[in-house]
DNA sequence: GTGGTCTAGACCACC
DNA sequence: GTGGTCTAGACCACT
């Protein structure tokens, strides 16, 4: 599920965290779907568990997932903690979206853009 | 036209090279025009020349700025380069939004977020 | 004919001579067709005509025109002179493809590409 | 490995850029393959590390190399990246190969050397 | 040890 | 004056 890249300059526990951000945010896992172990994740990459425990730790400070201990990791409902995250997104938004204006694309274009991304 | 944030993890030629694409890709400098010199921006800001002179390589590398030698460096017309430029933009675009998508945010309310950029 | 731009770092007498060095080599000026002379040329384009006279001097060091004092300047039969000019274009057309087959491409495709070109 | 020529009128770092950029593209350096160390091939040219430095910067902007920090620079996957520098080289084989064939060099001649190439 | 950034100061060619 | 290259030497964070 989660694959680590030896030439990407990223610190491990940072490639571990944000594969799993996006397979979140992405709906490929779904909340309260449990997470592998830490200790199953790090052995099937061979990696270190700290390492690991580590991205776990990140993802549950942001609240995209929650650990009941002696049970496991879950994905977490972060639609309802996402309010500083989607402050982050709606900046970045505004910024290509300004650039993509300036370099004449018209905001048609890019609503059209958004419903074809709304129905995939 | 410039400024440095000390607090700002990123190298100084990152900054200036980032503010000034910036400047352009908004317009508030025009192709053509001429950028401040080398010198005069190091001087301005109390920076080494090199750190300057490597900010406004990399622009020109992007196609941002041309510089001729002994004339000065200028604003390009980066719409004919933008092209390249654009379809990092658009790849942004798509992931930010699919995010925003997720978090719950309709497609109406990005749409009507554009059309005020649009407008501004 | 002929157009100089001002954004290109290259010396106008440079610019001009490449110009038409395409515009023989590439058959749009047909052996022993008249040039614009020296004067007209650089009067269309607001340029000492010293310059243009070096862009001249030049091609006819190559054999590429070749000029009849008190008449004009001509376009050379350059495919007798041109040794010199096929040797460094073999090196280099030897270079590219080597490079672009080892990035994959078979040498059918570049042939087939030589056949479109010598039927365009 | 490589060599600097003071009658190149080109820069250092373009030299020992290209220098390894031919060793890449010709496969001599296989792909996750480390390469000298800047301070060692600059100590072995007796050269400033920042001159090495710089082309090493410019190969892996273009991704011929990737850079680990504290680990070193290894040779990159370049026929992923080649893409881009393959259209660059298709521009340059037709315009070398257009000169050519007007200088009366058959396709024939240009494909056989193209297989005495490719058996090479 | 490695890559990466920055400074200080020099020199060149061109305009 | 301008951009561009190069050197010498320092410092940082990471392995």
């Amino acid at each position: 599920m989660i694959s680590i890249n030896s030439r990407d300059s990223r610190a491990i526990y940072e490639q571990v965290r944000e594969q799993y951000r996006k397979l979140i945010v992405s709906g490929v896992l779904l909340p309260d779907e449990q997470l592998p172990s830490v200790r199953e994740t790090a052995a099937s990459l061979a990696i270190n568990p700290n390492t690991i425990q580590r991205a776990y730790r990140e993802l549950e400070a942001d609240g995209y997932i929650y650990s009941l201990p002696g049970k496991g990791s879950f994905v977490g409902d972060f639609r309802q903690i996402g309010t500083e995250r989607k402050r982050e997104l709606f900046k970045i938004f505004d910024e290509i979206a300004a650039e993509l204006l300036y370099f004449g694309v018209s905001t048609k274009e890019l609503c059209d853009r958004l419903e074809g991304e709304a129905r995939a």
